[in-house]
DNA sequence: CGTTCAATTGATCAGCGTCAAACTAGGTGG
DNA sequence: CCACCTAGTTTGACGCTGATCAATTGAACG
């Protein structure tokens, strides 16, 4: 890894508080990768040799039983993925593939496991991190259960409504068909969801999302933060 | 709290390698609690004052929204609960009530996060929770999108079987009603699923399981330890 | 300009929820 | 100890949500 990559990832929030000596053992035999839009970068199954930490681009991690697959989450950088597995030293639960291109930090998860034995402020700083993944789970699952699509859809777009700060014209981030696999339903009804929300001032074409009345939509999705709100 | 009962959480996994000195941190202003079953300990939104473990009986987590409301988990002794909204120091995204008659111990949430400043034994040990513990709801969020509900009740048998000591015959643990929404189903869903899968070697009477056909199950529940597997 | 794949639309169907009613079991009080 | 009451469970009929299949439109890219 070159000297400046080295430092990029020192001053990720993960990393700043970290003593010098502790961040060297971290570092060393990582990598700073790049991939293609596409490329699959684990499988769920495999035991966990790397912390990934995605640093541009985006990465969506899916899994999948006889047969079928689902988007489980679309990760925007900077964010680790595979925490957990590293952790617990155990094989990852969800596989992981780029969306866009990518650059993706690998730090040996030996090394994680090694620094955390020595040094407690990394251990807070990624019980922190696994708390707050934790609760971001959480408030999937209840979502799923508590909600029908086309809330869970009315929801979605009124938290990127708030994530491109409030402004009533912004753009999906992510390609419908696995907007749809995210939130659990399939494309063709993602399509009808989207018709159905035109009636709370809801306008959708291609990648362009017009919110007309934010009011009416609120008062159809009844938003909460504690499902809603990321820093909750 | 008696001195009786402070040997006993002391000698819980989760504080049996702490230090005298945490500890003492730890168990100061802690209660241990009975209730009936039934009692709302908790309810989702309000802050965190203290961590629950989760002693005898058992407890529910559920969650609300718009008038109805879902059990997310079933908890068994030993378990902690909202750890997570402990450790951020965040409301509680989840409700919890009894389902039996219960004994919780509360320990002051402050008393956890000062001994995590000071003890990084203690942040590992529950470093490790959490990440056993986020791993579970993934393997739950798994189990809802990618199986049906026919699926889920298969899947879900065999591990009460496998539990139970790979016998055939076992109780179910919490009434059908409770298990309906733990699996994201109606009841009366649930009775049919029942049904459905009586051609796969399953009677149900009351609580009592009896499978007669262990290997036809497995054929039709494609268990896969990404979902099924509690230590994985 | 054509190829390819996403997105939409319509028709149909299955899964699952809702509603209502019958049945059962567990607990309570007489 | 039994009758009753309440609440859980089951069953049937029905309807809605969302999935599937097939076909078309649309958009991106070489």
């Amino acid at each position: 890894m070159r000297q400046s990559d080295i430092s990029k990832v020192r001053s990720l929030d993960l990393f700043r508080d970290m003593s010098d000596e502790s961040f060297e053992i971290l570092i060393h035999g990582a990598f700073l990768m790049s991939f293609p839009a596409g490329s699959d970068l684990i499988t769920e199954g495999e035991n966990s040799d790397f912390l990934h930490i995605l640093i541009e681009g985006s990465v969506e991690l899916f899994a999948g039983w006889s047969g079928h697959e689902t988007v489980m989450v679309t990760l925007q950088p900077v964010a680790t993925f595979i925490l957990a597995a590293t952790i617990r030293d155990a094989p990852y639960l969800m596989s992981a593939r780029t969306v866009s291109k990518s650059s993706v930090v690998l730090l040996p998860s030996s090394n994680v496991r090694d620094v955390l034995k020595q040094d407690g402020t990394f251990s807070n700083v990624l019980l922190q991190e696994m708390a707050q993944c934790y609760r971001a789970v959480i408030k999937n699952t209840k979502n799923l259960k508590l909600r029908s699509s086309v809330e869970r859809l009315a929801n979605y777009l009124l938290r990127c409504h708030r994530r491109a700060g409030n402004t009533p014209e912004f753009d999906l981030l992510v390609e419908k068909k696995k907007l749809a696999s995210t939130m659990g339903m399939t494309p063709e009804n993602l399509s009808r969801a989207i018709k159905a929300l035109k009636a709370h001032g809801v306008e959708i074409s291609g990648s362009k999302v017009h919110l007309t009345d934010v009011a009416a939509l609120e008062r159809f999705a009844d938003p909460t933060p504690l499902i809603d709100q990321a820093d909750y």
